[in-house]
Formats: C-alpha cells, sequence, structure tokens
DNA sequence: ATTTTCAAT
C-alpha cells in the first residue's frame, strides 16, 4: 500500500529512505496536518511512491484535500508538514501550487527533503522556487530535522544515530538550496555565498522541533492516536499503559 | 543481480 494513514514507518524504513548519503529508487513522504495551534493532528501518515503511476507527493495531497473539502470550517489555519526522501520534482511543485491556491484558507506549509531530486533540471529548480515564493517552507534536512522525524514517524522514545557524513551532506545540500533560493533575488548578493553569518545552514533548524515538540508537550484530549501521545506515555514510563489503552480510547 | 535520483538494465 503506498499510503498508509496513522501508521509510523519502521527504524529501517526510516534509515533507508532518509539517509541523505544513499539514493535509493523511491520515495517516502512523511506527512502531518495541524489545524489552528492544537498540539494533536488531524491527519498523519506515510506514503511511497506508487511505481508508475504516482509520486508520493499526489497521494498524500490527494488525502489532504479530501480532508480539507470534508473539514474546511474546522480551523482558520492549517499547517502541513511533509519529510519528504527527496526533493518535489517539478509536476509535485505544480500540483502543490494548485493545491494552495484551491484553498481559500491559510495554510502553512513546510517541506523538508533529505536530497535534492534532479536538480540539474531547470524545470525541477523553477518549481522548487515557485513554492519558496509562494511561502512553502522548503529547506533539506539537517540534523536535528532526522531527529525531528524519527521522534515524530519512528518512534519518540528512540535516539537518532547520525551516519557518517551526515553533516557534509546536509550542508552541501543546504548550498543548493541557499544558491538557488537566492538567485532569485536579482541583487548580487552572489559573493556571499557560501561563507556568510546569515547563511541558513547554521541557524535554521534548531528552534521548531525543540520549542514545538520536545517542550509543548500537553495531554491530548482527542481519540487520534499521534506520535505526541505515545511520547507523553513513554515518557512517564506507562508505554504498556498506552497499548492497554489504546482499545478503550482512554487519553 | 547491479547500480543506485519516485528504476532501468
Amino acid at each position: 500500500m503506498p499510503l498508509r494513514l496513522k501508521k509510523e514507518i519502521s527504524e529501517e524504513e526510516f534509515y533507508e529512505h532518509f539517509c541523505n548519503i544513499k539514493t535509493p529508487h523511491q520515495t517516502l513522504l512523511c506527512f502531518s496536518l495541524k489545524e489552528d495551534d492544537k498540539t494533536l493532528w488531524k491527519l498523519w501518515g506515510h506514503a511511497y511512491n506508487n511505481p508508475g503511476q504516482y509520486h508520493a507527493e499526489i497521494l498524500v495531497l490527494r488525502e489532504i484535500e479530501d480532508y480539507l473539502m470534508a473539514n474546511i470550517l474546522n480551523a482558520t489555519k492549517y499547517t502541513i508538514t511533509w519529510f519528504l526522501s527527496y526533493s518535489p520534482c517539478h509536476c509535485c511543485c505544480d500540483e502543490i501550487t494548485n493545491f494552495l491556491m484551491k484553498f481559500q484558507i491559510k495554510i502553512e506549509f513546510n517541506i523538508k527533503a533529505a536530497r535534492p531530486y534532479y536538480f540539474d533540471n531547470d524545470k525541477n529548480q523553477k518549481g522548487l522556487k515557485i513554492l519558496k515564493k509562494l511561502g512553502v517552507l522548503i529547506k533539506m534536512m539537517d540534523f536535528t530535522d532526522y531527529e525531528e522525524c524519527l521522534y515524530l514517524f519512528v518512534d519518540p522514545c528512540m535516539k537518532f544515530t547520525a551516519w557518517p557524513d551526515l553533516e557534509v551532506q546536509s550542508i552541501a545540500n543546504k548550498m543548493i538550496f541557499h544558491h538557488l533560493f537566492s538567485k532569485e533575488d536579482d541583487r548580487l548578493d552572489y559573493h556571499s555565498f557560501p561563507i556568510d553569518d546569515s547563511f541558513p545552514v547554521h541557524t535554521i533548524a534548531a528552534s521548531d522541533f525543540e520549542s514545538q515538540v520536545l517542550v509543548d508537550k500537553i495531554p491530548p484530549g482527542d481519540p487520534n492516536k499521534t506520535p505526541d501521545k505515545k511520547d507523553l506515555v513513554c515518557r512517564s514510563g506507562l508505554r504498556i499503559l498506552l497499548q492497554k489503552n489504546c482499545n478503550t480510547g482512554l487519553g
């Protein structure tokens, strides 16, 4: 099954697909949808591309679209977060663009990609630029993002173990993105690349995960199972209780 | 089975 709702990925899947020095012939997308500033996700899961048919992004966009069509009045703001093993191709960028145009609501869209996808392709570059222009927060994953992805989609109790050269590859990827996005400004800040204090490599990542995920732990009153809920139980050492209570709906 | 960019060879 290419798309699975409310399912974590295994540790093996995580390291296989998100390791930025590997290049698997498949794409994995972990996604979540949040309403307003609620802690609990209303929709989450992961998807692989359907070989020969649909890219993972398309499958997930469809799912989110269906949800929004049915629940559009639930909130005034939605937050969509994607962890993608490859950056979206230009077709998927177009689809994301169409998706964002379709809904007259505030959607914060975060995309974190482990590695670039056919970056020499001008169309792909252009597609990413358009997303950026539309306000999509798009970045290459670094240590903190991997940590966050593992925490949210694998197991909040698991410690992330970096592979050799994670940092080097991540910085290289970020430089590629930085270069792409700075080309957009017609200003000639070209010379400041890549060594510049304002260069996002060292600054972007830490904030979100630490402030929103690690700190913001509110007991969920929602029957929806989310990784947050798991963590809460985990931390208080009552993991078995969760498993027991999963079926009873006890929060 | 190999190489390895949402497979193709």
